[in-house]
DNA sequence: AGGAATTTGTGCGTATGTATA
DNA sequence: CTATACATACGCACAAATTCC
């Protein structure tokens, strides 16, 4: 397991690729109280812009979150917070 | 001209690269009527699921298919049968 | 009622880096 | 050195359903 610090930002070129490094960073976040249980996390969208990356790499980390059972998405609602 | 067997799967380190086998693969399966004319074959990501190779390599496969006249490709819609 | 905005789902196009035969 | 393959990433476009005004 590997400790992530919720307020880093992505770097590219890093031995873990950007889409592994905002998993962790949004567990981190998550672990912070930042998005609450069945609270919904920002869109797609806005991580795209907040972090930098392609939304195909906003996809993929929020994938990872949603089969370690830490997110449910909602089609056309949002991607919320499990309980 | 090889023939190739609509059910085959890829073989690593076979004499014919992934690419070939799976360009003359899905050949086969338009042949056999899998995929009628003008209908759309299945999307990259869904053919790199079920042959597990690469999405290049995929694409390389359609490319051939397409230079020959058997597929064409609507960016953005998907790739079809030729009539 | 109705249309615009929002949000996720899904396609292809393209580029880069790494590994291997 | 070249061809092949895989992983990752970014971009762009459209669909479908929901939400907002």
């Amino acid at each position: 397991m590997v400790e992530f610090d919720p307020d880093a930002s992505i770097e590219h070129g890093a031995p873990l690729p950007p889409y592994r490094q905002l998993a962790g960073i949004l567990a981190a976040r998550i672990g912070r109280g930042d998005w609450q249980p069945n609270r919904s996390i920002p869109s797609e969208l806005r991580l795209v812009q907040e972090y930098g990356v392609a939304r195909a790499t906003v996809r993929r980390a929020v994938a990872v979150l949603v089969d370690q059972g830490v997110l449910f998405v909602v089609p056309q609602r949002g991607t919320f917070v499990k309980p």
